[in-house]
DNA sequence: TTAATATCGTTTGCATGCAAACAAAGCGAG
DNA sequence: CTCGCTTTGTTTGCATGCAAACGATATTAA
């Protein structure tokens, strides 16, 4: 486990690692990872839980249209339906009007665990926010955006 | 009597994925990578980058010392290592004073690319962050290290 | 209709990223 | 000095995450 007293910065030098954006993105991610972790039903990971929560929102999806959605490269949506499916908690079914298309639908058990899902998400962004006051999780949510 | 309140979306019930903090910092991640592979030196990963910046800044540091300071795992500074090591970018030499330690330092042609790579990392950061205004970049900065 | 183009999905390869189990070496209390 | 605990590093396993090349199918333009 990484602790956040490992990490220290030397103030003079001209180039601070730790002070960079892309260094601190990492980190913040690393410590919504431990949160998400403990937090999120079935020991789902942050791809899969987004790639659940997004297929229950439209009900059925292309897998690729899924990937774009949920910001996935193809190659990675691949990997996350295959898991997903394995643990039966989406089902895979041929489009008829297109023989490319793999569909995407959420299973029973699925549709039974979104308000669950939903709530361990909110819990999780909320957890994630904690260290920030109201105000300022407004501010950081709105530059945070701009910058995706 | 019938409200405003009664017939908007329960915002508090609703679940937008693409709002949620742990998703945009995912997707800020991935736009920073994309920025860090067009601008970076020798096709340097991130943390690779980071590991050469954090060795060059201290001459000589333990592989799991390295590790804490840029944030990585054990066995993931271990992989980091081997692979810029397989590259000639690092050394590594035992520690006399401690038979575990594995003491990496960089080359020559490390230290000769220093100022380089700062540059290159300066301009990384920089063109991250263009999405925002001095000012944003300042409270974006200030609320992110809170978060990490 | 045919040919060029675009989209969908798969596969491979490389590089994180972390948990867990493990071995070797150092250290501190008794 | 010895026992127990800590630290350091390694290895394995699983899950992203993306680039690139590929085949199959759709769509569009000539």
């Amino acid at each position: 486990m990484i602790m956040a007293t490992d990490i220290k910065a030397p103030s003079k030098a001209s180039y601070v690692l730790e002070e960079q954006v892309g260094f601190m993105l990492r980190v913040a991610g690393q410590r919504h990872w431990g949160i998400f972790q403990s937090l999120v039903p079935l020991g789902l990971t942050p791809t899969q839980f987004s790639a659940l929560i997004k297929v229950l929102e439209l009900g059925e999806c292309s897998q690729n249209e899924l990937g774009r959605k949920t910001a996935m490269d193809v190659a990675t949506i691949k990997g996350v339906v295959d898991r997903l499916r394995a643990r039966d908690l989406v089902a895979v079914k041929p489009d008829p009007s297109d023989k490319r298309r793999a569909m995407v639908v959420p299973t029973e058990q699925t549709k039974a665990l979104a308000h669950g899902l939903r709530q361990a998400g909110r819990q999780i962004s909320e957890d994630t926010l904690s260290p920030l006051s109201e105000a300022e999780r407004r501010t950081f949510l709105a530059l945070l955006a701009k910058m995706s």
